[in-house]
DNA sequence: CTGTAATGTTTACGCTGTCAATATTAAAGT
DNA sequence: ACTTTAATATTGACAGCGTAAACATTACAG
């Protein structure tokens, strides 16, 4: 069925007018609106939360008018969308990096599991937008489901290479990926959540590590349990 | 250190004028806003989101003016965070009923993990304001910490008679209560992202039974890698 | 050099959270 | 029973938000 489908444009064009008009004289148009409300959004959620972006805001960064915004983006939610699609892509590329680096498909998907991990920690921006933010009507988006594919592909193609090892147990494949995938999501949310992991190491995990340790440990042990010890 | 704290009131007092004033005769009072509010604003998250949410939009349903509910929820947060509470504590009670139940702790927690899953479906609305929202100051409400450690803290107790069975797998016991938390976490987040499992079962998983069935899988197969087979 | 498309501005509307001042009522004290 | 007080609700206001319509400025293509 034809789903009504708009492109997500993805790549940022910096455009003219490159270098800041000199002493202040302030052109009419800013030459570079785009990226530059793209980058404030970034820079607004690396330290706030989704509540602090509003387009108003993005607009003062950038010295521009309230409804210049709209020259770029339909909508609140198309912005959002670009950074959405933004995030899943560079996902998707470090995963991608990682496919042709490793022999042995258990140390892969542990290695893909950890990008996963890592990814929210490089950008938590984008990693918040990703899975905070509900866009109302998804379909009108669904360039960005056609970016997550990938990055699901990749794990999902490790996860049957695994169970086609000698050692690997009798497993549904369907189990295994969907499996995976929510243990490294779900430990990827949670580590993400500063309140509760400092609440966690005061009352449970005295004695944890960084993150990135915990993530290890716990990535390797469900990896491991594809096949028989 | 004292964390400044301020106590979330769970329990929904009703109070009096129960039965509504007969033929549209409006007494000034409400006699129960507090808890139409909190009704309300469940009955809205069921099929809503979060950005449907508004103490007005509340306000106008309970047929009181706009700031009326100011008089029983200091803020909007203030209103979630009960929401949240009693969320969490919905979670812990039926996590506490199946402590009881069950003399395998395997069994145990294959049934504790399910419980998650399954309290998702149930309450979509609390699991919605529980996950999705993130509250500004989270100390604020630190109850919310203590209801989710009842949580927590049985899946953890469960975890650790695992791996104390002669079967148990030797495992950090941190390493496997946190695995098997993100594994669940992620499970049921997956799960309930409704346009991602549409796309998810056309594009990858033609075969997937309800979600049921495929939470069962998953967290059997989780649960089970704590021991040998 | 001129016309058109791209980009930005002004103004305005209805929605939101929340404050201050005021009104009504239920409950408690005498 | 009457008065005081605390609980509860109202009106009106303010600033911030997303966004639509009408208009202004500029870049670029012919």
């Amino acid at each position: 069925m034809g789903r009504a489908c708009c492109e997500v444009v993805l790549i940022r064009e910096f455009r003219l007018n490159k270098e800041p008009c000199p002493e202040g004289k302030k052109s009419y148009h800013h030459g570079n609106l785009r990226e530059t409300l793209i980058e404030s959004a970034l820079d607004i959620l690396k330290e706030g939360t989704l509540a602090d972006l509003s387009l108003r805001a993005l607009a003062r960064r950038a010295g521009v008018s309230q409804t210049a915004p709209y020259r770029h983006f339909e909508d609140k939610e198309a912005l959002i969308a670009v950074l959405k699609a933004e995030g899943l892509c560079k996902l998707g590329e470090g995963m991608l990096a990682l496919m042709s680096t490793e022999e042995d498909p258990l140390d892969r998907l542990f290695k893909l599991g950890m990008s996963y991990v890592q990814f929210a920690e490089v950008y938590p921006a984008h990693f918040k937008v990703m899975f905070e933010y509900e866009l109302a009507d998804y379909n009108k988006y669904c360039a960005l489901h056609d970016v997550s594919d990938n990055s699901f592909r990749y794990l999902q193609e490790t996860v049957n290479e695994c169970l086609a090892l000698p050692s690997a147990r009798k497993l549904d494949p369907s189990v295994a990926q969907f499996g995976i995938w929510s243990m490294v999501h779900g430990l990827t949310v949670l580590l993400m959540n500063q309140s509760m992991m400092e609440h966690m190491r005061e009352d449970h995990f005295e004695n944890f590590g960084d993150r990135n340790q915990i993530a290890e440990q716990v990535v390797k042990f469900f990896c491991n349990s594809l096949v028989k010890t």
